[in-house]
DNA sequence: TAGATAGTTAGATGTATATCTAAATAATAT
DNA sequence: ATATTATTTAGATATACATCTAACTATCTA
């Protein structure tokens, strides 16, 4: 993924806070959409976007899908940014 | 600015690059435009965006406005940015 | 004061995106 | 098989945004 295409992913308070949430450990959608003011397919367009940046998985689990932060990917999203600021 | 916006600003890769740009020092427009391939009015653009998020300030010299990067306000949004990955 | 130079503002256009409701899919339970 | 639960996909809408050309403003110079 790009850096514009990761900053932009980031830019949204929705996703960050999904993000956050995921912080806590993995979880099923009904569980990230406690005390998210979306609906559902709101929920699920941006936990596409924050899939198809590498920053989060999902695996179904029966009925369920769970999703979980790719810690190793925010971390990398984390130095590009650094690096760009900063150099 | 809040965290969104500063992240909104810093997606486009026009804007990096004239943050970029600016890291060597302040420059008119006519000196940041150099090796863009955009239009003036499309540079005005991005200069006005990086403003309101005061990365950047202009003042007029003569013809010329001159723009130089607001280097604290950059370290800062640095810092709200590792701040929320890192926490 | 007229013309040239440096940038911005106005207005139009096309594309992306956040959101919703309704419909579809997948898995489980009855 | 049917109903229920969990989530995604489809389709519509409204807003935001990047870009351009044309017109405007401000400053300097001849």
């Amino acid at each position: 993924m790009s850096l514009s295409e990761t900053l932009s992913a980031l830019s949204d308070k929705n996703r960050r806070h999904i993000l956050d949430t995921l912080k806590k450990g993995e979880m099923p959608v009904s569980l990230i959409a406690k005390d998210m003011d979306i609906t559902l397919p709101t929920l699920s367009h941006h936990l596409d976007i924050l899939k198809r940046n590498k920053l989060i998985s999902s695996r179904r689990e029966g009925q369920q899908i769970i999703y979980s932060l790719n810690l190793s990917v925010v971390e990398e999203a984390a130095e590009s940014i650094m690096k760009f600021l900063k150099k």
